[in-house]
DNA sequence: ATGAAAGCGCTAACAG
DNA sequence: CTGTTAGCGCTTTCAT
């Protein structure tokens, strides 16, 4: 039997509640007291009981995660990020994996209800505003990555979506394309709606025209990327650039451009978002936007631990990080 | 305030108990008292309260998984099995990132200590065989991937890395090599010295000599790969293949041939160890080890839940579980 | 088939 | 600075 709190008490000679002072250094306790409770706790292998400390106090230092696929590098940067920073801050976390389906994002907000976690980082979570707003309104804090919410419980941190796509435009603008198509993630995600966004944004700037056919949903995954360029080679709508609201989708392009005897960047540049490592390897290598997915998922756990514990709440809510375009050869004549 | 257990028996008009009963449907419970049991709980929207539970049950069916850094590939597929199969037995992951640090690993063993989780997967660990056994000592159940230890309360889930070693040097001596270098890991682990074991074994069935100079360490990553190669090259002792230990190596030799100018596969045969995306994607493609990396973590965690519940002991502690070797153009003239 | 009651191991008033 | 004590919310004998 694993020796507890009383155990070590009775050794050093002092009551339960004393040992419970040491162990959490509260208040002050007589440092020759103190030794000896070391001593004892030293002396008997004594491990606090976390159950029992939850129970008591309500809190389990444990935060959930919920994201679409732990595999892929978006989503594991990001976690790694938050798994890193909750050690830091003394936090434990539970990793879910919804594998792309909603009702299990859903059923793992079963893990906040039952206090298994004392908060929920949702990373691009399909939930709808409104429920997370219900969450929200039920809990101290939760944390949203890649979608803004405002609410005095949501700490949210994401990327300047239009921002960037808008950048990425620009920079196949001044490349000389005229007629550029983009591969849409599904439709349903922000990311999707604001990459966009930005991109009829920034042809709206430069008087290009908008147009319909030039648009292709791919559904976030390579094979999506593949179809979505297929279909759009298919139509004879011309076009020399196509910017894809992932790196995923992208390489997809890339591969049937190859397919159909295409060259990039010759006859069709390409860019991506997100900066996967496969982007540099690939030949020619392929021009995205960098995303800085672990600050995303550091910055948003330090914020939420804090709001957590009850800091001053004059903090921001919402936190928004530079995504950088990194323009390799796919995208440039000039690169190699 | 939430509502407990108790608001639920009264509401019911039962005691505790037969709520709990019907919670954890033991025992016979009337059907038309469970039902008014649901009915309340339902109406007062109960969620047991974990913590509570932990402590009176002294089991939290939580899996803690020790992994050197999730952002690799291998790592994290590993991770998504034994998500999936703990969600689908009920049980919960704490993710626990080493950044590859041994101490780190050392620090996450204090999980298990204070009861946060029931077990522990060490996913390729660095601890001694001294260690883990002294701790499965004291555990009912411990999960090691990628090292086998001999002890009734570890189970093990592992492939062959003398067998699939062997294979590829056999795969490059059918393709006409004789002089074959090889690209280690950081030697203290298991997989380094295995897969060295497989290659010698291979050589020495086919009477070609060891040759010491043919050997370099590259700590299993990328950068330590590109340097082991140019060492390699360096010495002036010819050889016209290279077997490294694992992908994020034979990527880095890779880009070390690509800067001396060496042609792959024609000059110079590579192949690399577990089948990492990006394997497909560079030119030439990289020929390489399948690794069952989602089975690995998945078979683990269905044996080592079932000996955790104490299900019949006679199940297999140690799992091997087959490789693939997969010939790509880095090692083949012949394939595309 | 159901209820009463005793804790699981710890913390936090409160009292001294 | 330290001790006493009352639970945190649930499960599980042991009765009935």
């Amino acid at each position: 039997m694993d020796s507890k709190l009383i155990d070590v008490a009775k050794r050093a000679g002092v009551s339960p509640a004393t040992v419970s002072r040491v162990l959490n250094n509260s208040s002050l306790v007589n440092p020759k007291t103190a030794e000896r409770v070391l001593q004892a706790i030293e002396e008997l292998n004594y491990h606090p009981h976390a159950a029992a400390k939850h129970l008591r106090s309500q809190r389990t230092r444990t935060i959930g995660v919920i994201v679409q696929d732990i595999n892929v590098a978006y989503f594991s940067e990001i976690i790694k990020g938050v798994q890193n920073t909750a050690y830091r801050l003394g936090y434990k976390v539970i990793i879910c994996d919804s594998d792309n389906q909603p009702e299990k994002e859903r059923e793992y907000l079963g893990l906040l209800m039952n206090r298994t976690v004392d908060t929920l980082i949702l990373v691009a979570p399909s939930l709808s505003d409104e429920t997370l707003t219900e969450l929200a309104d039920k809990e101290q804090a939760i944390g949203l990555i890649g979608r803004r919410i405002e609410h005095d419980h949501i700490v949210c941190c994401l990327t300047d979506n239009i921002g960037f796509s808008a950048e990425v435009i620009g920079h196949l603008f001044e490349e000389g394309h005229r007629r550029i198509a983009y591969i849409n993630g599904y439709p349903e995600a922000v990311d999707s709606y604001e990459r966009l966004e930005g991109y009829m944004k920034a042809l709206k700037e430069r008087m290009l025209p908008f147009l319909p056919e030039l648009i292709e949903n791919g559904n976030f995954n390579e094979q999506g990327g593949y179809e979505a360029m297929r279909r759009l080679l298919g139509k004879g709508v011309p076009f020399t650039a196509v910017y894809a609201a992932n790196d995923e989708m992208a390489l997809g392009a890339h591969k049937a451009c190859l397919d159909a005897g295409i060259a990039i960047p010759r006859e069709m540049a390409l860019v991506g978002v997100d900066n996967n490592r496969i982007t540099q390897y690939v030949i020619p290598s392929l021009s995205t936007v960098d995303q800085p997915k672990f600050a995303l998922g550091a910055t948003l756990t330090e914020k939420l631990i804090r709001q957590l514990e009850g800091e001053p709440a004059d903090e921001e809510r919402v936190t928004i990080l530079e995504s950088k375009l990194i323009v390799r050869a796919s995208s440039s004549a000039r690169r190699p």
